[in-house]
DNA sequence: CGTGAACTTGAGACTATTCAAAGAGTGTGG
DNA sequence: CCACACTCTTTGAATAGTCTCAAGTTCACG
């Protein structure tokens, strides 16, 4: 009991967002498969060569995302995972198996053994269908991103972008508008497809036509809406309601 | 036993694909499921809202694609089936059903009954893991081609694309090294958002270059393992020996 | 043949990248 | 507290990549 206690402290962030997600969660108990916390001072990136096969990590506080160094020399990075969010785990982990994780500096996050996690998902009910809407949720959103980023204009490509982290830091927001931006003009270039140059002048152009305010570390949605429709964005995750 | 032969006589281009991807998969027997055969003489988009849920798509002969028209009218097309493969069913489908499906002319295709196939399909231990290599070798072929889609130039894209489309027909080739490509350049811009005079333009180069060859709806490359290591390739899929 | 769809080609416009340099904010050590 | 190093952001100019528009060609098919 204590023991739960602790670790629902510790996965604050995940079990916020799994509330958002079920109705009803609050028998949610991790504690077992808890491995242990850790914070990053600086950037730390895990190959995924390395032996991180037994761990699956949660963000507490902060950001990480997966990439691939392409031949090319170009880093591709393929989704960001905000507070409450599983890094390295997919029902069915085809694709993301290859992608290496970085943490970002002044990211904490907690480490759950594999095999408890799979052992606790498979006696939760609960548990188990909290995590396939997140999932589900997560994959809608990065599909749509991803025809986005394929088909569509730089501009088109940083809205989207802009949506999908606001989303993303839906379930830990104090409702003031302003969303956490933790990425570098580089790392969202490397999320879009884009130089970070290129990123720079579309942004600061979306500000001066006062479509989002920004601050150091984080910036703000002035009409969603009308972003959301400019692009045809559709929300898929449960914490939000569709406008 | 009679329904039987019948079924795996129309299911054949499925059977070989299968047949490819698992040693021993000669107990196959979907006759149940299968609600028909039909040939289309010219195009034919299935549209998602229409009532499609309750029947499975193989292509017998030819080949679909599924698209989606974005706000910005500009069409995107997700991915390429060709013989023996499933179109519009995945074993967790949450980004694929809101995309439409569009039959090329000349194609032929099976309908099996979602539920029928379903139960066959929890019945069959040797279907399940089947189908489970087919999906997870396309599903990696896809992050693997959007990849280069968002993060590589044009030329790259277009390669990418000749490599998946003769891995997605290596199951049903005869070995002269000839690939039927039964997409329109504008289609091919469409899956690699390029226009489609772009496209044509790489397309001549690479011939120019000897790279490829090309006579009406059919292509050969010439050096397949030079394409690879230029765009660092990988192969995902069982039926081709890895080099 | 004539018709239409797909492919080819050129010229000019627009988008995004590269290279280069300067500005702004943060953290560190003296 | 300032000076310094560092990373991130901002801006400009030149170049490369891709798109648009428009016209012409080829080919299958009725």
């Amino acid at each position: 009991m204590r023991q739960t206690s602790r670790s629902t402290e510790r996965l604050h962030a995940f079990c916020r967002r799994v509330t958002a997600t079920s109705r009803n969660a609050s028998g949610l108990d991790l504690s077992e498969a808890l491995k242990g916390t850790r914070r990053y001072s600086s950037d730390q990136p895990i190959w995924s060569e390395a032996a991180r096969a037994n761990d699956i990590y949660i963000v507490d506080q902060g950001c990480a995302y997966n990439f691939l160094i392409l031949s090319s020399g170009r880093r591709y990075i393929g989704d960001v995972f905000g507070p409450g969010a599983i890094c390295n785990w997919r029902r069915s982990d085809s694709s993301d198996a290859q992608l290496n994780i970085n943490f970002k500096a002044g990211t904490q996050i907690s480490a759950l053994d594999f095999n408890i996690f799979h052992e606790v998902l498979s006696e939760s009910h609960l548990l188990n269908n909290a995590l396939r809407r997140m999932e589900v949720a997560r994959e809608l959103r990065r599909s749509q991103r991803t025809r986005n980023l394929i088909a569509q204009p730089a501009t088109v490509r940083v809205i989207n972008l802009l949506l999908d982290l606001e989303d993303e830091w839906s379930h830990s927001l104090q409702h003031d508008g302003w969303v956490p931006l933790p990425l570098t003009q580089e790392e969202m270039g490397d999320l879009l497809g884009l130089t970070q140059v290129h990123v720079n002048r579309v942004v600061r152009q979306l500000e001066r036509d006062r479509c989002i305010r920004r601050r150091r570390g984080y910036f703000c949605i002035l009409d969603r809406n009308r972003f959301a429709d400019q692009i045809d964005y559709q929300w898929y995750s449960d914490g939000r309601r569709r406008r």
